[in-house]
RNA sequence: GGGCGAAUAGCUCAGCUGGUCCAGAGCGCCUGCCUUACACGCAGGAAGUCGGGGGUUCGAAUCCCUCUUCGCCCA
């Protein structure tokens, strides 16, 4: 057996490591999951990001958690497929290319929509590949070869047959109602891509003169004074008193002077504002209800990109608007408005209110209600399933508390406005023919009427982006085909997203499984928190408070990246990191990184090419250190695997961290560096020594060594597999370096750890625990007394515990060396000049310092010591003597109070004792 | 206006079914160490009226009520 030198370098860098192994993992494609596999699948689908997206660092804690995920249940013997793709992104595409025409001095209207298209689509050929290839950077293992884009011809015909199976069945419709519009992206929205924001806006008090009523005037409260333009009535509560007088009466309307009847409807609040209400039914959606109770006319007196009066395109009534507002912005003329009152003395007062405005979710721009004709898909049959399922416990949300927003959102459910006026989207399959108006959704373009044969005109609008990816668990399988994949991988198992598209995604796939597959999606949503600066505010681009995961990789490598989301977000927490710190917010991942490599390449170092696997050591070559560290090696595999099944992620990471860190390599490797080095420059070890039992230590003989080798290796391969998940780089690399692997072998598609029960030691763990305290007392005696590092020191241990005298003596050579000692006695009385510290058990330790020792501060120190655990004796005397508690707490927790009581008590006397050799008073 | 959540060390956060929690981690801080795997490290240490008040209980950071502050979602 010989050592083999270890090149590597006392610092890890990621750079050399990381791009080649992934390349690896590629060429094995252990990331592609068979159709024909007998294992069984574990799914996950991607969330898709925008195809024009590049990644941020919220879609890396994303897919970091759904690659811990996926390549623990591929360690775990599933067959795992983590399904990749991105989402054609209407309204953000288009966007995002009209501004790229408008830097050429064009537009999309000027080279028309089919240039347009293509326009698009040679942009997205270009640059949609981009996220997905950054997801490879942060080592996501991603089946590529089933990489899926919305927008495909496959996927686009699933959109198709979903379009017309639910026109077929009467579930889509055209409603003529005031819907949510884009001024600047000239399209309308649906209630959710219309996002409130809390704002502080102007409450304005309008008089419209009335004829004939009880008072002169009336005030009427709004925030949106330019809307006036359009009001056609005027509202009260039918139960208000107040304002009984006016109803049946009209208002004259300034600015337009018109004749406006005052009228009635429950819709008013009669205490906001006046408990009159302008009514503007092409401009608000309340309004819309009301003029259509009281057949009210509805004058559209704004244009499609928010302009008054009938410049641009839909605006219908523009004879309203008088000649000196037409043309303007809405807002400059609100301001013009607000002036034109003043001037008439018709503005009461104008106050500060706070509202909540809704926004554009895309470019932000303050949305429009405007009355238009657009698709809507009846929502109410769709949720009902998708209701039962959350409530039956078939899908499952995790955290729990996401479950009663879902509730509340599939209770009440709104019908869902799936038409875009976009060009860059499905092209709604609705034809119309010009002749006879048969009108009928279609799986082909049909060239003439199916009744008539007159020619036909499609409609010219697109459907909503998330009409494509509600579908996005089936079509990406091959639906409406029968696929093997489909069959295979469908349903998925766990979906992992963020919770503000919950209603815009999550539900919405949830009612399309049911609706079109007949079962769910998935079992699982794992909804996972936001990445936040230190202020707790999002990351976005607008705020340049985001950080670069590429920057991050780049300093620190994919590993440290992912170790710090992973580590530094608990269960649906959020985590936050200083944008303005890469360095701090990162380097508990570098930190531990580069500790995982220094570990490694120390037990590289170590071994020698061959290894006896852990089951054939025999059992009495074990020293206590071993069967403790073996132990823990247990727990960590089953605390690992069950925190990763309940989806903490940190936990399961620190709990390796704690194996790997403070346990192996601060004990367990310390501990075992002499048995080691032992045999290497001694020659063959001697007849008697081998004899000896290596428990109860004496020289290292060469089965010690082995039996060390052997420990090792197992506890640190196994250890990196634990750890593959979280940081995939780092452990392939040591992994791939650990003697006795196979050619072609990767920790990828290793198995993942199973407990060994044999090995699970409880009294060899407490045993070694005391070694550890003593030489953490001895440790904490000699920076008390400020001794050299380099001063060895004597030492006598007293042990009293049951156990311990046998375990204090085996690992007599640990405590000496880690200690610092150069003499170690387990007789007798201590005597001499020193210093003390007592255990839980009554074992005690004493350590002499002849000359440095300060009889005072010895008295001080212990003294201490005596009053901390005369307040804890005081109080658990308390809690015995209370008869409620001794009848009440169960039998266990008593006892287990009794043995503290007891183990203190001991504790206590020990150092009463020492205190009064001393002289201390 | 309704709902959900958070408030624990200087900072960021764990603490799950009330009792091994005389409150933990990482980062930062202090002291001493380049101990031949690691200074991105080692050893030792300081640091908290668990947001305020009330309650339930033998027992509360943990459960309930209430107030304060801050987030998020919905109208």
């Amino acid at each position: 057996m010989v050592t083999q030198p270890f090149e590597l370098p006392p610092q890890y860098d990621p750079r050399d490591v990381e791009r080649p192994l992934y390349q690896r993992w590629l060429d094995a494609a252990v990331f592609t999951a068979r159709a024909d596999s007998p294992k069984r699948p574990y799914v996950i689908v991607i969330p898709p990001p925008n195809v024009t997206a590049i990644l941020h660092v919220g879609h890396g804690l994303n897919n970091v958690i759904q690659d811990v995920l996926i390549r623990f249940e591929r360690m775990r013997g599933r067959e795992a497929e983590w399904l990749p793709g991105t989402d054609h992104a209407g309204i953000a595409t288009q966007n995002v290319v009209e501004r790229v025409l408008a830097d050429e001095g064009t537009s999309r209207l000027d080279i028309g929509r089919d240039a347009f298209v293509a326009r698009v689509w040679a942009f997205v050929r270009e640059t949609g590949n981009a996220i997905l290839e950054q997801l490879k950077v942060i080592g996501c293992s991603c089946d590529w070869s089933r990489t899926r884009f919305t927008f495909d011809a496959a996927y686009s015909r699933s959109v198709r047959e979903v379009f017309v199976r639910l026109w077929e069945e009467g579930l889509i419709y055209r409603g003529h109602r005031v819907i949510h519009w884009c001024p600047h992206c000239l399209t309308s929205l649906s209630d959710e891509e219309a996002e409130f924001a809390e704002e502080t806006g102007t409450l304005y008090y309008i008089r419209y003169p009335v004829k004939g009523g009880p008072q002169p005037f009336l005030t009427v409260a709004t925030t949106r004074p330019e809307t006036m333009l359009g009001d056609t009535a005027v509202a009260v509560n039918p139960t208000d008193r107040r304002h009984a007088g006016f109803i049946g009466k009209t208002a004259r309307l300034p600015i337009v002077e018109a004749e406006i009847p005052i009228i009635a409807d429950e819709a008013v609040d009669p205490k906001f504002g006046t408990g009159f209400v302008k009514v503007t039914p092409a401009h608000d959606a309340n309004d819309f209800e009301i003029g259509v109770r009281h057949g009210l006319p509805m004058p559209l007196i704004m244009s499609e990109d928010g302009r008054m009066g009938d410049e641009g395109r839909g605006t219908r009534d523009g004879d309203r608007v008088p000649a000196e507002l037409r043309g303007l912005d809405r807002f400059d003329a609100r301001k013009k408005i607000v002036q034109m009152l003043q001037d008439q003395g018709l503005l009461e007062k104008a106050e500060p209110h706070q509202h909540a405005v809704r926004h554009c979710y895309r470019c932000d721009t303050v949305v429009e209600p405007r009355l238009s004709d657009q698709w809507f898909v009846k929502m109410k049959p769709l949720a009902e399933p998708a209701l039962r399922a959350f409530r039956t416990g078939e899908v499952r949300l995790v955290p729990e508390r996401w479950g009663a927003t879902y509730e509340h959102w599939m209770e009440h459910i709104r019908d869902w406005n799936i038409s875009r006026q976009l060009w860059w989207g499905h092209r709604i399959p609705v034809f119309t023919c010009v002749k006879c108006g048969e009108q009928w959704a279609d799986r082909q373009d049909p060239t003439a009427c199916r009744k008539c044969g007159g020619p036909v005109e499609q409609d010219p609008d697109v459907l909503d982006t998330w009409f494509s990816s509600w579908l996005w668990p089936f079509a990406t399988f091959g639906w409406p085909d029968e696929t093997p994949d489909l069959r295979r991988f469908y349903p998925g198992d766990t979906l992992v997203t963020a919770p503000e598209i919950l209603f815009f995604w999550v539900a919405r796939m949830i009612m399309a499984g049911f609706h079109f597959m007949k079962r769910k999606p998935f079992t699982t949503v794992y909804l996972h928190g936001t990445v936040r600066d230190t202020q707790h505010r999002k990351m976005s681009k607008s705020l340049g408070n985001g950080i670069d995961p590429l920057d991050v990789v780049r300093l620190f490598g994919a590993d440290a990246l992912r170790w710090t989301l992973i580590a530094g977000s608990a269960l649906g927490a959020d985590v936050m990191l200083d944008p303005n710190d890469l360095e701090g917010a990162f380097a508990p991942g570098r930190n531990f990184a580069n500790k995982l490599w220094n570990i490694g390449r120390f037990v590289l170092g170590q071994l020698p090419a061959t290894v006896a696997p852990i089951e054939r050591i025999d059992r009495g070559t074990l020293t206590l250190a071993d069967r403790w560290i073996l132990s823990r090696l247990q727990a960590t595999i089953r605390e690992a695997t069950a925190s990763i099944e309940q989806f903490r992620l940190d936990e399961g990471a620190k709990r390796c961290f704690e194996f790997v860190w403070r346990e192996l390599a601060d004990w367990y490797v310390e501990a075992v560096k002499p048995r080691l080095a032992a045999g290497l420059e001694a020659g063959p070890p001697s007849a008697a020594a081998q004899r000896a039992p290596a428990a109860l230590g004496g020289p290292a003989s060469s089965s010690s060594r082995a039996t060390a080798h052997a420990v090792l290796a197992y506890c640190f391969d196994t250890a990196v597999r634990l750890l593959h998940p979280v940081v995939p780089f780092i452990s392939e690399e040591l992994w791939q370096k650990l003697p006795g692997r196979a050619a072609g072998e990767l920790l990828a598609v290793a198995p993942w750890p199973e407990p060994r029960p044999q090995l699970d030691e409880p009294k060899a763990e407490a045993q070694f625990e005391r070694v550890m305290q003593v030489i953490e007392k001895i440790r904490a005696i000699r920076a008390d007394y400020r001794v050299a590092p380099k001063t060895r020191l004597s030492a006598t241990l007293v042990a009293r515990g049951t156990d311990e005298p046998e375990a204090f003596r085996s690992e007599r050579e640990t405590i000496m060396r880690l200690a610092q000692l150069e003499r170690l006695s387990f007789d007798g009385q201590p005597t001499g000049v020193g210093a003390h510290a007592a255990f839980g058990d009554g074992s005690e330790v004493f350590v002499a310092l002849e000359g440095a020792i300060d009889v005072g501060q010895e008295c001080r120190r212990l003294s201490t010591e005596r009053e901390r655990l005369h307040r804890q004796l005081s109080g658990l005397a308390a809690k015995l003597s209370n008869e409620n508690f001794v009848a009440r707490a169960p039998a266990a927790v008593v006892a287990r109070e009794r043995e503290k009581e007891r183990e203190w008590r001991f504790q206590r006397d020990v150092l009463d004792g020492k205190l009064k050799s001393l002289g201390c008073s």
